[in-house]
Formats: structure tokens, C-alpha cells, sequence
DNA sequence: CACACAGTTTGAAAGGCTTTCAAATCGCGA
DNA sequence: TCGCGATTTGAAAGCCTTTCAAACTGTGTG
């Protein structure tokens, strides 16, 4: 009794998340439906749903495939030896989004006013989270006594300047956005930006 | 030739907006359809469409009429003459999400994946960010010398910080929230979080 | 080797949504 | 009072997701 289940779309389903994956980059949120990908995959709306339960459950594992990738990276980030503030900031380049539209961080955003009113969301939400908050966190710890307070700080920062990437404001860079987390830490050089008088 | 177009709603559009916004803080944006709206109202969905022009139509004049009514708030705010930080403590006050699932942020967390896509609405977004980064601006060029770059910074911040307090994080309050804020802020008193040795 | 059967796939149906449309209605200015 | 543009209605069109029965696998068993 070999659990067989969903064993015949296993290899298959790496296939709908990359099609759903370009789908998201190129067309957005809002074109992406169960029947458009069903067209582009030769399959049908009704076993998408089937397969993942629903729409939602499909958005749900598409960012969990995502989170999954990026956690390895992390992981090996996390545990290099370069000093902290350089492994900060590859955590933040890691997670920002890397382009206008990045489909993961649409799915992130997509989930955000959906936490409040079905549980399941918001579990998931929690255990992304929970992810990077930690890696923040471990690196935080070398350079701050009040950990939580600044690993809140810098978590908040990193989700802001990330919608800014997101959405497209021209006068942010990935570059300069890490500018902005460096400033958080504790001045380990120049200080902070205050008035000349 | 009194331009009397949509004179007949102008009253009623209150009432319009007033639904819309109840049924998104109890029900959240997945709820708010034009057919419930409309069997709330006693019209037609078909109406609403008309009047609106589309269902983002209605989300963007939502959005546009909440903005306004802060916008005056916050004018208020930032020409009086309380010191520079208590000023932009209020705006903070202002800006934050007043509750769990607050339907204005609901609107813009809505909108930042659509931008995108959507000219229009990117448009809009840049004309309701403006106010609030001016605004901050003005505060901000008392407190330092690199006034856009701080700028940059703490709207970021402040949006992260939303987004926490929208979903519900439970171990952040709009107090918190402030604290981090102010932590951005030059060197007035403590320092900032480094590492006792 | 055949068969049973759980698990998968299909295509159509159900029901909800937004938008469009023609027809009915309204109300202002002449 | 009438004409006419603007509004309102309700139904239709066309999309979507989810559900469902029916057909189809492939694997383990007799």
C-alpha cells in the first residue's frame, strides 16, 4: 500500500508551478486564473482545483515552493562566517524582491489582507515569518542587546522597502534599500543622519 | 446646462461609501462584491458598475475618499507647533492602521499589486503617497540635513510597521511602532541599540 | 494473468461574479 | 407641458471557481 497519492502529477507539478510562477511575471495577480493556466498546461481548471483544493491553495503552495528555495539559501547565508553585518546583508538581498512584480512578493502581499479572516492563511503566514525573522534575528544578536526590539525594527524596514521594490518606485534601489537596513544597526561607523548646525 | 451627472447619487454616495467601508472592516475585500453592495443598498450591481465605472473604480474612490478626509487631519498636524518629533508622532497616529483588518490599509495593500499593471492606478498611488512623504518631509528637513534619504526611510518603515499592525502581530502595538519610528530619528537622547561589552 | 479498486482525470454543470446593454424612468430647462 | 440627456433597472453575456459523476489509470493481489 504504497501511498500513491497525487504520485501522477508529482513530476508534473513542478510544471504547474513554473508555468504559474512566468504567469504571475508576466501578466500580475489578477490574470492569473485557474482556467488560463489549465489552457496553458493542457489540463483542466477543474483538476488544478482538485489537486490543490482551490485557487488559494494553489497561491499558498506556490509561495511555499518559493519560501522552500529560498530557505536553503538562507540556511547557507546564515552559517557563513563573513561578519554579521555582511551576512545581513545578503539576507536582504535574498529577500527583496528582485524585480518589479516579483511574483513572490505579490503572493506576499496577495496574502496579507486574507490573514485576518481564515486561519489557515494566517498559520502560514507565521511559519514564512518565522523563517526569516530567526536568521534576522541569529545575525541581530552579535551586534544588539535588545534583540526583539531591533529584529522587529529591521524585519518592519525590510517589509516596506520591499514593497517599494515591488510596486516599482523609481528612486529606490536595491542598494540603496540595504543602505537604509544598514542604518539600523548600531553605529559601528558614522553616525546617525542628524542636522549640521 | 447645470452639469447635474451623477447629481441624482451625490447624496446616496455617501451612504455608498459608508457600506462599502463597514462591509470590508466586518467582512474583508474578499467579501465586498458589487451584488452584495448592491443588495445592502437596494440597487443593482449593475448600477454600481455604471456609477463607478468598475469595481476598482469603487475601491480607488474608497480609497480616495478616505485619503481626503486624513488629508485634512493631517494638514492640522503638521502646521501646528508642536516640537518636530510630537508632530511626527501624530502623523504617525494618523497613518497607522487604527484596528486589525483597518479597510484602509485593506485598500492600499490591495492596490500595491495592481500598480504594476494598471497606469491608472499607479497614478493615483504616487498622488496619495505625495501627501503623506511631503508631509514627513517638512517634519523631517527640521530634524536632519539628509531629508530625502530619512524620508525614504521612515515611509518605509511606517508602511512595514502598517502592514504589521494590519494583520495583526500580535506582539506590536502602535505604540511600539512609534518607539521604532522615533528610533530612526538623530541622536536627541539614548543611542542607539548597540551591544554592551 | 486478470481483476479489483483507490486514486486521478475529464468535461460539464452549478452558481457567483463583473460588465454591458436595451429599455424604462427621471427631472431640469425651455 | 414637453423634450431630452442623464440615471436606473433587470436581464444577458461571459468570465471565474468549485463540484460532480463518469471514465480512466496503474498497482497490488488472487
Amino acid at each position: 500500500m504504497t501511498k500513491q497519492k497525487f504520485s501522477r502529477l508529482e513530476r508534473p507539478r513542478e510544471r504547474v508551478m513554473q508555468e504559474a510562477w512566468a504567469l504571475l511575471a508576466e501578466r500580475g495577480l489578477a490574470e492569473l486564473s485557474l482556467s488560463e493556466l489549465g489552457r496553458r498546461l493542457d489540463t483542466s481548471a477543474g483538476h488544478l482545483s482538485y489537486y490543490f483544493g482551490s485557487k488559494n491553495g494553489l497561491l499558498l503552495e506556490l509561495l511555499r515552493w518559493s519560501e522552500d528555495e529560498l530557505a536553503k539559501e538562507l540556511a547557507l547565508v546564515v552559517e557563513s562566517d563573513r561578519p554579521a553585518e555582511e551576512r545581513l546583508r545578503q539576507v536582504c538581498l535574498l529577500n527583496f524582491p528582485r524585480f518589479v512584480g516579483d511574483p513572490r512578493w505579490l503572493l506576499w502581499v496577495e496574502l496579507w489582507p486574507r490573514v485576518m479572516h481564515e486561519p489557515a492563511l494566517r498559520e502560514a503566514q507565521l511559519e514564512f515569518d518565522a523563517v526569516w525573522r530567526s536568521a534576522i534575528s541569529r545575525i541581530l544578536s552579535e551586534l544588539t542587546d535588545d534583540v526583539d526590539t531591533l529584529t522587529q525594527r529591521v524585519f518592519a524596514l525590510i517589509d516596506g522597502l520591499s514593497v517599494s521594490l515591488l510596486t516599482g518606485d523609481t528612486t529606490l534601489t536595491v542598494d540603496k534599500a540595504w543602505e537604509h537596513v544598514k542604518a539600523l544597526l548600531p553605529a559601528a561607523g558614522a553616525g546617525g543622519l542628524s542636522r549640521s548646525r
